[in-house]
Order: structure tokens, then C-alpha cells, then sequence
DNA sequence: AGGTGATTAACGGTCGTTCATTCATTTATT
DNA sequence: AATAAATGAATGAACGACCGTTAATCACCT
């Protein structure tokens, strides 16, 4: 599918409009409009509302995970790097082009049929056993304190996601330096760094 | 407002159904059923099913800062222990009774008038103000490190938040645990307290 | 002529909300 | 105390708007 045949086209409007406004609000009307035509041609690329909806998902959850698969069997390198490389590229693509505030997945999961939320809940799995891998590496080298690496993905992850609530990139800081600083924040945690911690 | 006056339990009928739902999804006739009643009795005593939201989200927001306005104004104590007991209370509150995985507040506020959304929005505020405080006093006291502010204090927020999207009381962990644990987490960090750091 | 992309118009359904009305209970008047 | 008036809770029915979707039709290109 090039990205400029009409199919694709109108993916980026509903991709736009599904998070500018959340799925349920967001109308076929509205789509078409964006793209400029009338909401029955849309039906011409795809059959229902739905479909749209899984697709710009699963272009999300690929968009995600391509830059951070290689993670998963890469046992070498410093589980630190690795961690900072992961919390990069997810923040990049949360807050890549404006997407507005809203958080998609939370609420449009509920709207696809069982098999699609099958599938892309298969890609967030995918997406949680990376992040769990790398602490446990970071563990089994020693790096990292014995941590509960399932609570602690959540928490990174966690993080992240929310950053599209509230980060606006005029106002001081960059997403690069948000990036570093999170890293910094997960990696130190808050306290000074006394010999007998706490 | 009594607690058992039919004004109050519709509101903890429509509460449940918005957190459930959303605040779209959940329809006045849903509220109704729920009730028991029909959905034209509603308006004898909420004038819109915007103001039924809005009630909704202030007592939210006033269970939420009660137990903690008071370290707004305590420089005595350890900074260490207020965030904990921040923590635990923010994530007692978050994790109380069945709430399903919606995150009500980033959906709800657009379909509160402006005025409302003021008011709400200046109760958010006054949470974070309450966060950055015990932050800072930390840095005073020398045991955090000069973090921004306002950046760490979205930062725990965000993990306390997104709880409600993947917690389930029965997998092992409690909420007293949890809280303990993003406690451990934020104050140390992932990695071994090595004195050099990294 | 045949086929493809786009349009017009409409369908059935659901939403929040309104309105006239009923019924039971309370309050006021004699 | 008996009766009339007022009040509040609840109902059934409907309105207008908008939703996703479909069917019939039209314009254009090879």
C-alpha cells in the first residue's frame, strides 16, 4: 500500500481524527470531510468504521516495536543502553506530530471485534516482554537491583504513555531531553545517591 | 446531600457507569435502569448529563486531595515519607472499588462547559502544586537530588494513574504492595546503589 | 460499452432532552 | 376535622439531531 493511494490517504485523516477527538467522536463525516469526499466513498477502501480503526492500531503498535525488537535477543550489550534506547524510541513516537491528548488504546480497544483485539493485544504483549527482557538482562548483570520486572515495565511504560497528556514541546523542554531525563529518573530514582540509601 | 437522598444514589449509579463505560458509552438510560427508573425522572434532579459528570469529577478530585492538603503546609517531616503516604493515598483512592480499566478524567473534561472544566482542571492543579512541594522540600533537605519539579511529579503521577488500566487485585500483588513499590521505585531507582552511581 | 470512483438520498437506530400528564403526599384553608 | 390547593416524584411518548451504513445512480476514463 503506497502512502498516497486514496486507501492510504484517508488512513492519516482517521488516524488524526481518532486522536484528536477519541474514536467514538470522531464521525465518518468527519473523515470524509478531512479527506474531501463524501462519507460513502469511504466504504469504497474499507467495509466498516471498525476496520479503520484496527488498522491505524496496528500501524501504531508496528511503529512501536520495529525500533525496539532487536532488544529482545541482544544479550550483550549494557542493559542501561538498552533501557534508555527503549524509552527513547517509544517517547519519540508518542510524541511524534501532534497528536493531542488523548490516549487512543485506552478507549478504542473496547470498539474492535474479539479477533482484532486479539491481535493487537498480541503486539502490546510483544511490546511488554521486550521491556520485561531488558530489565531482566540488566538484573542478570548485575545492574539492576532485583526488581519485579513486570511492575517495573508497567511503571516505564506507564511513564511514557502519558506523556501525550500533558507534554507540549514549546514549553522548555525537548523530547530528547524528556527522554534523558526519564531515563535518569528510572535508572536513579529520586534520592541522593548515599552509600547506605535509606 | 444525604447519602441514600435519590439525588446521591443516582450519582453513585452514574459514577459506576462512567468509570465502566465512559462518559460517552454510558447512556442516560443506562443511568436510569441502573436507578431504576425512567430516564426523563433524571432531570428532576440533575438539569443535563453534563452536570451529572461534573459532580462525578469534583468529588473525584475532593477525595483525592483531602488526605493529602495538609502537607502543603508541613516543612517538618521527612520529604521521603510524604511522598510514600502521597503515594499510597493517590493509589488507595485510584485502586478503590471496581473501576474497570477507563481512565475517565482524560476523556471527560471536554464535555464539561468551560466554567466546569475551570473548576476541575484548578483542582488537578492544586495536586500537582501539592506533589512539586514535597519535591522541592526533599531537595531542600538535601535527600533528592535537584530534579525538575514539575517533570517528576508528572512522572509519578502518571505510574499511580495508569494503575487502574492493567491492576487486578487477585495476580499477586496488593494495593499496599503496589504502593510500596512505586515508593521503592521512585526514591531508588533501578539500578544497584554502586557509589560511583554510573 | 464496460467498469470504476464518487455522489445523492435515505434507512433504521440511538442519543439527550422536553412535555404533558398522573399519582401520592404534604400544606393550607375553612 | 374535613376539604381544597399545592407540591414533588415519576411516567410514557415524542422530538430533533446525528450516527454508521446501504442502495441506486451518475460521471468519467479507456
Amino acid at each position: 500500500m503506497s502512502r498516497n493511494d486514496p486507501k492510504a490517504r484517508m488512513l492519516d485523516k482517521a488516524r488524526a481524527l481518532f486522536w484528536k477527538k477519541g474514536y467514538g467522536v470522531a464521525t465518518m463525516r468527519d473523515i470524509a470531510r478531512a479527506y474531501g469526499c463524501k462519507p460513502s466513498n469511504i466504504y469504497n477502501y474499507f467495509s466498516t468504521k471498525e476496520e479503520i480503526l484496527f488498522e491505524v492500531l496496528r500501524e501504531e503498535m508496528e511503529h512501536l516495536l520495529r525500533p525496539i525488537r532487536h532488544l529482545e535477543h541482544e544479550s550483550g550489550s549494557d542493559a542501561r543502553d538498552q533501557l534508555s534506547q527503549l524509552i527513547r524510541s517509544h517517547l519519540r513516537l508518542n510524541l511524534s506530530y501532534r497528536r493531542s491528548g488523548k490516549l487512543l488504546f485506552d478507549v478504542a480497544l473496547d470498539h474492535l471485534s474479539p479477533s482484532r483485539r486479539k491481535e493487537i493485544v498480541a503486539m502490546r504483549d510483544h511490546y511488554d516482554r521486550i521491556i520485561r527482557g531488558v530489565i531482566r538482562r540488566g538484573i542478570e548483570q548485575g545492574r539492576f537491583r532485583p526488581v519485579d520486572e513486570k511492575l517495573t515495565g508497567m511503571m516505564i511504560a506507564s511513564m511514557i504513555t502519558r506523556t501525550r497528556m500533558w507534554f507540549h514541546p514549546k514549553k522548555g523542554v525537548s523530547v530528547e531531553e524528556l527522554a534523558e531525563f526519564i531515563s535518569d529518573f528510572v535508572l536513579n530514582g529520586l534520592c541522593v545517591p548515599t552509600g547506605s540509601g535509606r
